[in-house]
This record gives C-alpha cells, sequence and structure tokens, in this order.
DNA sequence: GAAAAATACTTGCGCTCTCAATCATTTTAG
DNA sequence: CTAAAATGATTGAGAGCGCAAGTATTTTTC
C-alpha cells in the first residue's frame, strides 16, 4: 500500500546507523594504526582468493572511486602494509597483495573488529541475523 | 555459538551498502541543488516536532560535530533555506529554522528522495520492512 | 593495421568533515 | 558571590575522497 514512508525510514536509520557504526569502528582500529577504509582494503585483498587483487577490482569492492583507491594505498605501501605487482598480461594493471607485516595488522585488527560488531549486534537471534545478511547481500546485487 | 562470522558478515554488507546508498542518493538530490547531508539536515529540522531545532539536537541527529554543523549551514543560510533565531534565555545556544524556499525545497526533494528509497527497497514484503525499521531502531538505541 | 574508443591508473583541485584550540556564556561548588 | 567547570559555537589545520583532466596502454572498429 505505503511503501514510501517504511522506505524512507530505513534509508534514513540506515544511514544514521552507517554514521555511528563507522565512528565506533574507527576508534577500535586506530588502536592497531590502521582507518576504517584501511581495514576494508586489507579485508578485501586477503578475501580475494587469489594473493593478488587489482586495483579496479579492489575499488569496487571498496565503493570507492580509483582515485581514491590510489590514495588509500599509498601510504600503505610507505608503511610496507601492502606491495604492488605487475600484471606481465597488461601493462596497465597494477595490483597489490598483503606483506607479511600487512598479515598480521590484519589479523590482529580483525580481532578488534569481530569484537566491536558482536558489541553492535551480538545480542540477535541467529534467525534475524541470517535474514539480516540475506537483507543486505540482495541489496547489493 | 559463532556470532563472530555474521555480525562482521553484517557490518561489512552494511558498510558497503552505506557508501552505495549514499552515493545514488546524492546523485538524485544534486537534481535539487542539495547534498545528501543537507537533505538530512532539512529532515531534521522539519521533523523536531516545534519550528525551530537546537544546533546540538541537529548535530546528534546528523551524527556529526558541532563545527560539521557550523560548516553545514553556513552555506544554506546564505541559500536561505535555513535561518538561525537566538534563544532568549540562554545566550549560547542558536536556533535553526526552515525558510519558506527551505520548506519547499525540502518537500520537493522528499519527492526524489521517496522514490529512490522505493526503488531501493520498495520490493520487500511489508513484514520484512517491518523487521528491518525495528531492528535499525533498537540499533540505534 | 591505423584511428578511435575503452581501460587502468594518477594528479590537481575542491568539498566535507573531524579534532584541537579558543571564546562567550551559563551552571555548579565552596 | 566568586572561582571552576561545563556547554554551545566557531575557526584553523589537516585528513579523506570525488570529479575532471591527463597519461599510458590495450581493445575495437572499419
Amino acid at each position: 500500500m505505503k511503501p514510501s514512508r517504511s522506505a524512507t525510514g530505513i534509508i534514513l536509520l540506515q544511514a544514521k546507523l552507517a554514521a555511528r557504526m563507522s565512528r565506533k569502528i574507527s576508534n577500535h582500529l586506530s588502536l592497531h594504526g590502521v582507518s576504517l577504509t584501511e581495514y576494508l582494503a586489507l579485508h578485501y585483498i586477503a578475501s580475494a582468493g587469489q594473493p593478488e587483487i587489482s586495483r579496479i577490482l579492489l575499488a569496487e569492492n571498496l565503493e570507492m572511486s580509483a582515485s581514491g583507491v590510489t590514495r588509500l594505498l599509498a601510504p600503505m605501501e610507505k608503511n610496507n602494509l601492502v606491495e604492488r605487482t605487475r600484471n606481465p598480461r597488461d601493462a596497465r594493471q597494477s595490483q597489490v597483495r598483503l606483506t607479511g607485516p600487512g598479515k598480521q595488522v590484519y589479523q590482529e585488527a580483525s580481532v578488534s573488529f569481530q569484537d566491536t560488531a558482536n558489541d553492535m549486534i551480538g545480542e540477535l537471534p541467529e534467525e534475524t541475523a541470517s535474514a539480516l545478511h540475506a537483507w543486505f547481500k540482495q541489496m547489493l546485487r
């Protein structure tokens, strides 16, 4: 009947929640010396299924522009969290992979990340959690 | 048992979804000359229950710092979307309210906002929408 | 196979937001 | 009542990110 009202309500709440979560998680991650975006980058690189991931795919995963990725990775390379490899098949592409220290920071930060995530939504019944997960995945199709 | 995995998964998806929604909505709102944050500000002012809202309460609603609100409202005042009133009981406080043009822009932009929101989540069964709404509200407690 | 279009970045510029410092005003304590 | 703390707001400095433009390399087209 009236999807409008609930749809906008959901979007409004979602925006607010996202802002709050982002702040909270950032605070915890800063103890490991990484920002939320940096952590997410480590995560997507680590979860790529291959040791390397192309920068463009990383940008898509991060919902970020190519230039954003360039500026994000520059200090991470400098701090030896990630390193760049070249694709011999295509000289335009660079790929990124985790260094040893990068893997370690990622694992340590992941503990904080999981703790924080559980703090925030851990009390949910398994059923609700599954439904949420499914919903988010569908929205991202 | 293992809330960790699903909790982090939900957070990760939520972050991604938030980024995507933000971009999409921003695109639509730009036709009305307002950014997403500006629209949200108009919304929270319009929904305050009083014609005025204090800047600090607005900052809380927007999940934003006080200085962020200062910089957000400055151009909006200049464009005559909002105006500032002083609280005679407390000379530290200013309050904000919508101007006539502000109300109009808000109403027009709200149509776009609702359309976009419905596009994104309108296909959900009413039941799921309610559950989501309730979940978001609880998370924001 | 040469010209045009597409792809993968990178850089300059600008916008938005936060943090720390500051000022003004109000509230609280002793 | 006065000193100290709290509150509301603003400003400077700087981080983070997008857009537009530029470069280098493919890919497509005819």
